[in-house]
DNA sequence: TTGCTTTCTTAACATATGGTAATTTTTTTC
DNA sequence: GAAAAAAATTACCATATGTTAAGAAAGCAA
């Protein structure tokens, strides 16, 4: 719990009292291997911070393909933000690829600590910001890369984490069939 | 500029010092059609609100092709958001698509209504939560519909654009061809 | 270790989209 | 309104990626 309030540290002055605050509303877990941590349709109640493993979100299409978001490894966030921030129940679903260990909050005690502690406000206007730049470099990349060119830039962004992610959700993380990924990878050893 | 300012005021309250700040800072003007307003490499100075028009921002990758990251319609911000969330030099430009009026204001000084009227910082965030939002549901259909799935979705979000929006933009902003939208289209008809 | 399950690869074929180029249509400009 | 410029369509062929299905490899559990 000590990094998380360290990241905070490094974006606004943290007072004790809202350092005890957000101790008390973080719930440290480990979670196994392949845990689903939110469902599509249920109404979304938590956030996570990752300390250690890695976490994916993703979404099941009409035809029962998943179609993965996110990934998140230590230190990052994850959640269904589209529920969250629209009120509505998840539409995505959320699960522990490897054996991991979270911070588990709620939404709804994530978002008070702004209202308790307003110099909260900026160090989630700074995360949404490093966010929205994250996604608009994501949708460029969609535009005018291949996909192998977006599998290149996803090792370099995710080093190491093929080692534990198979192949088929990185795939669809990409937008691409595992099979396409696997005639990639082939040329890349050429 | 009322319009702009009546909708800071549905979420939040606007003292009359800041609305006056806001008016002191923000320059309205009108735009010709095909104005280029930003562009690729420069420093970034600006952020546009749109009174009435349409802007559209857009990258030129390695072989000159052109990329539409963003169309913005009356009521909605536009600008190389990139460049600003990060401190660094244009990524992409921006220009008019057909005649336009907005209001302009200097990025820094949008930046510093926050520190001289904090309760900014509550409405910056919730835009950007919003802007989260979209971002993550455009990624969703480029991974899992098809072209013309995605042309539908276009027209019902931007209904209207494409009596004056050319169809080469909006393809760039599909991320496919003018000549695979033509052919889309024409399959509509059927 | 052994067997079972999941993941990955491979292949043959199908399909969507891209590239080039010519033609038509629309828009702009004078 | 005529000429010029820009945009859209069309066609033909190329290529990337998808689909289906089978077999190989790797990982997991007893």
């Amino acid at each position: 719990m000590e990094k998380l309030i360290s990241l905070i540290k490094e974006s606004i002055h943290l007072s004790s009292e809202a350092e005890n605050h957000i101790l008390s509303i973080g719930n440290e877990i480990e979670v196994k291997k392949g845990t689903p941590l939110i469902s599509q349709g249920q109404s979304v109640r938590k956030t996570y911070f990752v300390l250690d493993g890695c976490l994916r979100s993703y979404c099941v299409d009409k035809d029962g393909k998943e179609h993965t978001l996110q990934f998140a490894v230590k230190n990052w966030w994850i959640s269904d933000f589209i529920a969250i921030y629209t009120n509505e129940s998840a539409s995505l679903s959320i699960e522990t690829i490897i054996n991991s260990k979270v911070i588990e909050f709620n939404a709804k005690d994530l978002s008070e600590i702004m209202t308790l502690f307003p110099e909260f406000e900026s160090f989630q206007r700074e995360n949404l910001e490093r966010h929205v730049v994250s996604l608009y470099k994501r949708i460029l990349n969609q535009l005018q890369l291949s996909a192998s060119e977006r599998y290149d830039i996803f090792l370099s962004q995710y080093p190491n984490i093929e080692k534990h992610t198979p192949n088929f959700h990185i795939a669809s993380y990409l937008g691409i069939t595992q099979q396409s990924l696997s005639r990639i990878r082939i040329e890349k050893v050429k």
